[in-house]
DNA sequence: TTTCATAGTGTAATAAGTACACAATTGTAA
DNA sequence: TTACAATTGTGTACTTATTACACTATGAAA
């Protein structure tokens, strides 16, 4: 919670540069040791958890208003970023709404109105983020998909369904190639897959439909470390990976 | 285009009523003789055609204000719904921005701002409409999807956005029910995908598969009528329905 | 009653998905 | 050095979906 200085500089701030009752959501994902993880802020002094977000600038595009804002929580400038859909309950923002309410009138006040929030998720290389919290958090971290706290105001909603669409394009899309190390092993690849979806795959039919997609290049070497067979080392391939991002996977109709 | 008088006076009731920098497109399928048809507006005096749309209410849901919207379109007070993309290039909305430009000063004209759209799709019963024009419009009618007139703004690309989503929707949904009379003939529910997908489809194939998803219910009574075998009358079956509309059709992982 | 248009139906071939088991390799501990 | 544990690589039979394709049946109009 900011300080009644605080809220009146932000509001100043906000009010010339940001477009009015729109925010932005985002539900970062990243994958390491075996387990998917979300970006999450929790705020100063309390355990109040929140999706990384932010505003649309006058003149910016909501698609770019998306990577600044995950540029600012995580250092990197090229994500996989995606809108999904439009949280616009009139009640989504109450509790900011009360919060503020009393430190500020109304027409000054940039937390008095509505917003209505457009979910993005991403996909990031877990290595490659560096997190910042914002100016509302103490604190910006990875949490376990088996391990996200309560979330606040409407974000769990948005979180949930940030994960039901992924699972949804894991059916069309190619989806490691922001996730995974450069070279990785056929059972870690897989394990991304089981962690998305929750559940166990089987080792043989994975391989050969992940295969089938055309997606990946195997190198030579293998990787040697673990006290047992050494297993290859995969690669995306970018071209055909491109060519099925846009393209999708099985016909349908 | 609206008078200045008009200008001002709408201008006014939307300021006070609506969320500022939020509008909604519809795109508004029905289908009729075998063919899929969009609802499109014209302005007074001009061939320029628009989807329908309109705004938020200060305390409204997104979703809400479509169904408004649609409703006030289309007489319609139940048709299927889906948010699919939001529109907000910060150039979107700029020939509106010009137009009203030297007619009202900026913090007086709606028009002045940056509109982020929230692109909807519906599904409807082509006999249950009754098309009503907007305040801007003379005209509000249904087009052939293979004789689309030139869009107004980005609505061409809010229109083939909207026909994507459909047809990626036709993969793991049902969505004749919106669209066809309560009782019809398989052939006439072919041409529904057909005309959807924009290509031709295997008789035989196409029934057993539609079948195949448990959606639809046989009448033992065939329509007669035409100077050929009678057809028969399929309608669909609710409950399997809605539950198909929920879980999805196919696993996938 | 013949003909035309269009509906109903089935089957063989191919591809995709599922379930399941054994052999190979690496490091470690006996 | 050898046996063992862990985990990888690979193949096959079975079932289910998808595709391609052709004949028979019926109702209305000539």
């Amino acid at each position: 919670m900011l300080s009644k200085q605080q809220l009146i500089e932000y509001s100043e701030d906000a009010r010339k540069n940001y477009v009015n009752h729109i925010s932005i959501d985002c539900v970062v994902f990243g994958f390491h040791e075996g387990q998917m993880k979300v970006l999450l802020l929790k705020t100063h002094n309390e355990e109040k958890w929140y999706l990384p977000g932010g505003f649309v600038l006058n003149e910016e595009p909501i698609d770019t208003a998306a990577h600044r804002i995950l540029q600012q929580r995580t250092g990197l400038d090229e994500v996989f970023l995606q809108q999904f859909r439009v949280f616009g309950d009139p009640d989504r923002s109450k509790v900011h709404n009360d919060m503020y309410v009393d430190m500020l009138p109304k027409d000054q006040n940039w937390f008095s109105g509505r917003f209505i929030s457009i979910g993005y998720y991403a996909l990031v290389d877990f290595f490659g983020v560096i997190p910042h919290p914002d100016q509302f958090s103490e604190l910006c971290a990875w949490r376990d998909l088996d391990d996200i706290p309560e979330l606040e105001l409407d974000h769990e909603k948005i979180y949930k369904n940030a994960l039901d669409t992924l699972r949804l394009q894991l059916n069309y899309q190619p989806i490691g190639y922001n996730l995974m190390p450069k070279e990785f092993t056929m059972p870690e690849l897989q394990k991304l897959y089981e962690t998305i979806l929750g559940k166990k795959l089987d080792r043989r039919n994975f391989q050969r439909r992940i295969l089938g997609f055309g997606i990946l290049n195997r190198s030579e070497e293998p990787r040697k470390g673990g006290a047992h067979k050494a297993p290859y080392l995969y690669s995306f391939d970018l071209e055909n990976y491109q060519y099925a991002l846009t393209e999708g996977f099985k016909g349908g109709w």
